[in-house]
RNA sequence: GCGGGCGUAGCUUAAUGGUAAAGCACCAGCCUUCCAAGCUGGCUAUGCGGGUUCGAUUCCCGCCGCCCGCUCCA
């Protein structure tokens, strides 16, 4: 049974083990910024790995994209991200309890997630009459505090020559803006879908709780394009495999489960959105979302509609963001640039859009949590990753027995071979039993040890890190029986 | 950002207004033929800055960072 019952026993695993450190430790740490270490480096990109292969390269119907952090501003204007991802906070001054403005209420009010910023100044200056949610006072609010939400940059080294824009806020956005590349250039079809991986940028308002939310992290999302009116088909199929995902990579079934968004918690653009949450091992609030999907209908695309025909007020404006608005959508815009023909049925329409966003930085975390064991041998406890092979970050140990009589030479060769198939580590250092445990604690699924029989019969020993046991395997054959053990 | 807690070696902990201790881990060597054996030696710490003081890791202040809550969300 694993004992982690605090985020820090967590945080000191990570770092112990070289999974994950606070960035720029040397200098103090720097916020909410985390580092992967060398077993985190090749956790995290086999979840990655993971990821693409099963949800594009396993598949027919996906593709990859791989775009830019910086894009053009506008884009930013038509998702919405520019002015409407602006949440004004207010606290309360009796319980001190920190409430969005717009959550606030005076009487039953209509939940709005993002309100447009002007609007939310307008309220702001009216909370006189809002009721603090946490304890019914009213009227006692500080001056709302406006957030940024998306990171501001500079490009162009000429300083007066500069151009402001937005390291990414998701990632989708720049799959909706290559939609029309994608269709032209490949031979796909609607349904289908285009994925991406990559880092994406957020001020949140808090950070905090390990790498949970941080304001750089990693996502991996699924833009999939369906016919309206199949849509409540394609969540569903989604939904279902996406949450298999997680199992199959040996995710614990009673850590998983699905939450579905009240109506009045979803999006103005949603029609339906459900996370995929996973219960970790501390303290209150343990159910975290993993990853969320959503059925986003066609808004987006229809949002860029009308971004493209607002380019020349953009440039009209010199570009500036906050005196222009989104032109007008246009009557037909289902046969606008961002529109599919579908040529067997001879209709266009806008495709709406199912989207599975994941946070890899958090499934890498659960991965890492759902694995960790401690076991009782001989009364010494067993320290012990149970990675799904797929995720280990070192598939295979390799061991002489002792540092002599030529172990070493052949179980080198037996590494140096190896290496080219899988991740491999060579070590003959100290007793075997030692650098077994060590490799438990890295959670690498078999360990490889050249004894002096290997000597007379050309087998080794093949070490199982979950049972501990132990088979003679033929040295020309052991290329193959791995291969097979961990499904790679 | 507000409130609360915290910061000593790679990790877990100890101690002190006067030379900072231990276990584990790590490194070198000896010994070792399969589940954290043993022996010898070695490396490594008071988050950063200021103040009080003869002297601060200890007391005070500021900053940085972490955890819990509010909030948010991949």
């Amino acid at each position: 049974m694993a004992r982690i019952t605090k985020l820090e026993d967590i945080v000191s695993l990570c770092k112990r083990r070289g999974f994950i450190y606070q960035s720029s430790e040397i200098y103090g740490g720097l916020a909410s910024c985390y580092d992967y270490g060398p077993l985190g480096v090749e956790l995290k990109r086999n979840v990655r790995d993971a990821w693409w292969k099963r949800v594009v390269r396993m598949r027919d119907d996906v593709v990859g994209l791989d775009c830019s952090i910086l894009m053009h501003p506008l884009v930013w204007k038509a998702s919405g991200h520019a002015d409407k991802f602006a949440d004004l906070v207010t606290v309360c001054k009796k319980c001190n309890t920190r409430t969005r403005v717009d959550h606030l209420t005076d009487h039953a009010e209509e939940h709005t997630e993002h309100v447009a910023i002007e609007t939310a100044m307008t309220d702001a200056k009216n909370l006189d009459k809002k009721v603090c949610p946490a304890c019914r006072t009213v009227g006692r609010f500080t001056e709302p505090m406006a957030f940024k939400l998306m990171f501001e940059t500079q490009m162009g080294a000429n300083v007066d020559d500069t151009m402001t824009l937005f390291l990414r806020p998701e990632t989708a956005q720049g799959i909706f803006a290559n939609f029309r590349n994608v269709l032209d250039s490949t031979r796909v079809k609607v349904p289908f879908g285009i994925a991406q991986i990559g880092k994406a940028f957020r001020n949140e308002v808090t950070t905090k709780a390990f790498i949970f939310r941080t304001r750089e992290f990693e996502q991996a999302e699924l833009e999939f394009f369906c016919e309206p009116g199949t849509d409540e088909e394609w969540y569903e199929h989604w939904k279902q495999a996406r949450f298999d995902w997680y199992l199959d990579l040996g995710v614990k079934k009673e850590n998983l489960r699905f939450r579905d968004h009240d109506p009045d918690e979803l999006a103005h653009y949603a029609k339906a959105c459900v996370d995929i949450e996973y219960k970790f091992p501390f303290g209150s609030g343990d159910w975290q979302e993993l990853e969320g999907i959503a059925n986003r209908t066609d808004f987006d695309l229809r949002q860029h509609q009308r971004g493209m025909r607002t380019l020349n007020s953009w440039y009209e404006t010199k570009g500036d963001l906050g005196s222009i608005e989104l032109k007008e959508e246009a009557e037909d815009y289902h046969k606008g640039p961002l529109s599919f023909f579908d040529e067997q049925a001879r209709k266009r329409y806008i495709p709406y859009v199912i989207e599975p966003s994941a946070g890899i930085d958090r499934s890498t975390l659960a991965f890492l949590v759902d694995a960790y064991d401690e076991e009782e041998v001989r009364g010494e406890t067993r320290n012990l990753l149970r990675f799904h092979p797929e995720l280990a970050p070192v598939k295979v140990a390799v061991f002489p027995l002792v540092k002599k009589d030529g172990l070493p030479e052949i179980a080198r060769n037996i590494s140096d071979d190896l290496k080219r198939h899988f991740t491999c580590f060579y070590d003959q250092k100290g007793a075997v039993c030692r650098r077994y445990r060590r490799q438990d604690e890295a959670g690498t699924p078999f360990c490889i040890t050249v004894d002096g029989q290997t000597k007379d019969d050309n087998t080794v020993t093949v070490r199982d890190r979950d049972s501990m046991e132990q088979i003679r395997v033929g040295a020309d054959g052991l290329k193959a029986y791995l291969l097979e053990k961990l499904g790679v």
